[in-house]
DNA sequence: ATTGCTTTACATGAATTTTACAAAATAGGA
DNA sequence: TCCTATTTTGTAAAATTCATGTAAAGCAAT
């Protein structure tokens, strides 16, 4: 089920969507601000964000351009929201990169519709997925890991541990969760093997190798510094 | 420079159009009517289609309905023009695919606008009849794969090999996801078929075979050297 | 007979695991 | 606080496993 989030002051409207989208398949969540916008959208994020052109505070277009600056949000898919029709919002929130817009007063059906059409065409670039902590950046599909954009070769099991790591930052892992996660529940012999491992991903990291924190006597863990 | 064709019967605005785009960076191609439209298609494929909807003939929608069909065309972006905002018009286009929609009477600015925004979202995809990596160069329709500019002869299974990997450059492909695509979902045998056609594919491509990466247990990579 | 596709079989070498020992951390006792 | 015994972790190197490359045989279609 999609999450769509709609950013806009007007309470009516808003409701109106948030209720149109919930009982169209989507999954609505309503935001009055950009404040409160943001801080949802550290938490978890959409597949579809509908941004109202006129807010008080960050205004849509300065929403659009914050969304389409940063890394994490900038493939997110964004439909403009806006009460009048001055072509100047138009072109600039296209050029600004926005996926779609809609002119107040619009039908529910069309709304539905649009978001549609645009969550069809951006389905298939939406779920790269691409982790990052510090200078790491690591892309599951093209099996990429690269440190400050320089590409590090890894092996298979050293990419699957990295990357079952970078998906549990700041959580410590114990040695025998990586075994049934990265080796299989079915794995054998008792050994150092994930010590190993953990070894030569550090060295093949270098400076970021760091990263990879060891706390003695339950395992391993990624991110923040002690 | 994108090549785009605008079906459009009103010569006023059809010729607007064309000359706005040839003004914008586009290499625009205008036709009053589906027939001709289609006789120009079957010659060459255009990188996005300005689509009225009321046409004499074949109108837009029907037109829309057997560009999706296709296999040829489905991928081309298409962008739906209309004078009135009738909304079941909009609802029918944006269903059937369209991926972007515009109600007369429009800005040119706004025009241009909307076609770099689905051309932005969409190049990547692009059904480029020919398909290039590095100094491979492939004619899907001509069934020619040039290396160098040197004609190089490939077998069927071969050439759709090649060109489900140059399709989707970058990314890993499994033995499955390629044994899907290439050789159909309902192929049997659990062989190392895959393999042997990768091996006679890297002896033809010469040098470039190297582009071919094997990302050992998982499968195939064709793109970015590591 | 020719051509293209699939399977088989085996060598190779890269990746993984184990081993063994060194280094570091910790706890307890003086 | 310092020292020592003990545990835990780091890691180089050896041992082992296993995925892949590829030649060649088998098979099917024309």
């Amino acid at each position: 089920m999609p999450k769509i989030y709609c950013v806009e002051d007007d309470e009516s409207i808003r409701e109106l969507i948030v209720y149109a989208l919930n009982t169209s398949g989507f999954e609505g969540y309503g935001f009055d601000n950009a404040e409160d916008f943001y801080k949802e959208l550290d938490n978890s994020s959409p597949d579809l964000i509908l941004l109202d052109i006129m807010l008080p505070g960050d205004d849509g277009l300065t929403i659009l351009d914050k969304l389409k600056k940063s890394h994490d949000t900038k493939d997110i898919p964004v439909i403009m929201l806006t009460a009048k029709t001055s072509e100047y919002d138009k072109v600039k929130g296209l050029d600004l990169g926005a996926d779609d817009y809609i002119t107040k007063p619009f039908g529910v059906m069309e709304l539905i519709s649009r978001i549609k059409a645009v969550l069809r065409r951006t389905s298939f670039v939406s779920n790269q997925e691409v982790l990052t902590l510090d200078s790491i950046e690591m892309d599951y599909d093209r099996r990429m890991v690269k440190i400050d954009n320089e590409a590090v070769k890894l092996t298979y099991k050293e990419f699957e541990l990295l990357y079952y790591l970078l998906k549990n930052q700041n959580i410590v892992l114990t040695r025998e969760m990586i075994m049934n996660e990265v080796w299989g529940f079915d794995f054998e012999g008792e050994t150092r093997t994930v010590d190993v491992h953990i070894g030569t991903l550090r060295q093949k990291l270098g400076e970021s190798g760091k990263l990879i924190q060891t706390i003695r006597n339950v395992g391993y863990k990624v991110g923040e510094i002690i």
